[in-house]
DNA sequence: AATAGTTGACTGAACGTTCAGTCTAGAAAC
DNA sequence: GTTTCTAGACTGAACGTTCAGTCAACTATT
């Protein structure tokens, strides 16, 4: 896990006196998120966050002024890395109904996040933060509207292409997003009644019903049947 | 307000002293829910709790053991109450897609909450806290369950009398909770492209699409067009 | 009907802990 | 030799919880 740091700092020791620095904020933002997703936002210790690379909790104030600037840059580190890595994977897919689908799998299925942290019950967090700490509710508007309008322009280059039907594209990604996020909390609490998979295929259905296409269970992507998931915690 | 005191006290000063009681511990439930609304559930001090009703921190101690346990009793009264209430306004309506119009309102709409708590952000304390607290995580299973239930037993009841068509009842109930928390969220987080009428439309389509029957917001509900909603929080 | 005993609601002050942030000074880099 | 990075000890404040005791209202006793 520390490797991580080590690979990326490069084989050179030396000459990364500003690259350095830039790691450590790295590590530290990436411990801060750990931590989070354990503890829950508020009970997040900058302690904890020192103890997990090891170093001082002075050092974490060094480089962030306080405990919040942390917490809130934690969370914009933690958006930007998913939505990158949504583009990533949108880029190498051919069609509009691909790339819905992988958003929706992203959405649900938990397999390929942006490596360890499991990110799900983040967003409670997130959300919870956003009601009162304005830092955070501006970055999750941006990141909601990012969202969207990605389905969006998804569904509208869908429907150029003859693959969707004519629906209302912004009513449309309003409805698949509040469907997510809904289906996220079920997913993250660990509701008996509503496991990954399930909502996965719950939601696609939905989009291809509302779409106007053709989508069954099995396909290309290794979705339906994965390892059953462990049950307890 | 505190004449909700008095008045529930009733007329006589004395005899009371059982009731009293009770009355005390349901005063402090509900000052816990307004803290916890205004400063968000890890913020809430039992000196807040205390001083809201002006009494000293060590009573609130004294009647429930821990802050914990007043925490999490608030939640369970707040989600009590909130089923109780949604109980009392199904029965009085006469078809399934009348109460399942009122179910969606009661989710999207403000207005008529349980008197004074505006409840939205609760949720959303809720949720995160049920991710690491099993006391909390418990009420929200059973509230989720009662909630999917009745929706379930809402269309079972529809369809019998010929009003839905026939589609699966759990995955509905599923879908639509789900829906209903997004847009909660969005709603409760004052998102810009989300307000809680567009919201309430939105849902009604989609369960009217979904259980192939009519619905237009005019009708005979208030709904639709009311007063322009206070902007800035 | 006055007195003493009993109980439950309640408070003020204090204790103990936890933690974010500061301060000082040493080590490393340049 | 100055700047950057780092640790350890420390501080100040906040807050949950404890505790000893007050006050008022009943009850039982005489």
């Amino acid at each position: 896990m520390t490797d991580q740091v080590r690979e990326a700092a490069g084989v050179r020791g030396t000459v990364e006196a500003q690259g350095t620095a830039d790691q450590r904020r790295e590590q530290m933002l990436r411990a801060a998120l750990e931590v989070i997703c354990e503890r829950g936002y508020p009970d997040t210790r900058i302690a904890d966050v020192a103890e997990r690379i090891g170093i001082s909790p002075a050092l974490v104030i060094y480089y962030f002024k306080t405990k919040d600037q942390l917490l809130t840059e934690a969370i914009r580190y933690s958006e930007d890395t998913w939505y990158a890595d949504s583009q990533r994977r949108m880029s190498s897919l051919p069609t509009a109904a691909a790339r819905l689908e992988e958003i929706v799998a992203m959405s649900c299925l938990p397999e390929a996040d942006p490596e360890p942290h499991s990110s799900w019950l983040l967003w409670l967090d997130f959300w919870a933060q956003a009601a009162r700490n304005p830092e955070v509710a501006s970055v999750r508007q941006k990141s909601d509207e990012r969202w969207r309008e990605m389905i969006t322009s998804l569904v509208l280059a869908g429907q150029e292409a003859g693959e969707f039907a004519e629906v209302g594209a912004a009513d449309f990604s309003i409805c698949l997003s509040a469907l997510l996020d809904g289906l996220a909390i079920q997913i993250a609490l660990e509701d008996r009644v509503v496991d990954p998979v399930g909502a996965f295929e719950l939601s696609m259905h939905f989009v291809a019903n509302q779409l106007g296409f053709e989508w069954s269970p099995g396909r290309g992507r290794r979705g339906a049947d994965r390892k059953p998931r462990p049950k307890g915690r």
